[in-house]
DNA sequence: GCGACAG
DNA sequence: ATCTTGTCGC
């Protein structure tokens, strides 16, 4: 019993337990290994043709969480038509997380829901399979080069993109007064800029994604899609600030919480 | 002591 | 992620 008040109480690094760091060891491992299947191009016709011909349905996810409860969440999958961005699909589904959330290994919390939702699509109607997924989170741009968005994209084999709504900062790139100033230069939605890491790699980029967004969403390669690309389909979906596929993920996911959930609305 | 820390 | 209402502005 005093080895778990410790645990629970101390912050320090040196004080995380043998077990905690098996984990992350673990967790790491798991990530370079995925890492190796990452792909960082573009690998269909849709996504180099200057108005997306061929591309007919955008996938969002994202999880909800209930205030006081760190193993229960809603987990959803969308599907959007494009151009047109009517929602063709649905699926909410409470589940239960095993893992907690650890800073740079946010997919093992959330991906294996994901990939739950997506099978069930594969089974259940297939022809409406998206053709990309859009992911609440970043894809290279993270401490490994392999965030949430390129886990789901690996383990799927789908085109993903990350757009995560706050700066990751790894690897040089800070949230500091350059980067704000940069931010204020952006002029019209579609405008963005590179987020160069110490080494001279571009991670991702800043977009404002609509016009009326002060604060850019951070676009970064998922899986089987240039950042080129990505970017530019990113703000052709965004009627607000978040992509419409998204962002209906998370309205209907927070919807489906309080039908399950009454009292806490 | 303070900032960072995707969601 | 969540805690949280109204309010100022277009």
């Amino acid at each position: 019993m005093a080895e778990g008040n410790r645990e629970s109480q101390e912050q320090s690094d040196e004080s995380l337990s043998q077990e905690e760091q098996e984990i992350r060891a673990r967790w790491e491992r798991e990530q370079n290994q995925l890492k190796s299947k990452l792909i960082e191009y573009d690998t269909e016709d849709w996504q180099e043709d200057a108005s997306f011909a061929g591309l007919q349905r955008i996938g969002g996810v994202d999880l909800s969480y209930i205030k006081g409860d760190d193993s229960t969440a809603c987990a959803s999958l969308v599907v959007l038509s494009y151009p047109d961005l009517e929602v063709l699909y649905e699926d909410c589904r409470m589940v239960s997380l095993t893992a907690p959330y650890v800073a740079g290994f946010l997919a093992f919390r959330e991906v294996h829901s994901l990939v739950e939702a997506v099978e069930t699509l594969q089974d259940k109607d297939p022809s409406l399979m998206p053709q990309v997924l859009l992911v609440d989170g970043n894809g290279v741009l993270h401490h490994r080069g392999f965030g949430v968005a390129c886990h789901l994209g690996v383990l799927t084999g789908l085109p993903c993109i990350g757009i995560a709504k706050n700066l990751l900062q790894v690897s040089g790139l800070e949230n500091d007064e350059l980067h704000k100033e940069q931010i204020r230069s952006l002029q019209m939605g579609g405008d963005s800029f590179p987020l160069v890491e110490s080494s001279g790699r571009v991670l991702g980029m800043a977009l404002k994604s609509c016009e009326k967004s002060t604060k850019p969403v951070y676009v970064s390669v998922g899986h089987k899609m240039s950042l080129e690309s990505a970017v530019r389909l990113i703000h052709c979906c965004c009627k607000y600030r978040v992509p419409e596929p998204i962002r209906q993920a998370d309205i209907r996911s927070r919807a489906h919480i309080r039908q399950n959930f009454p009292h806490l609305s």
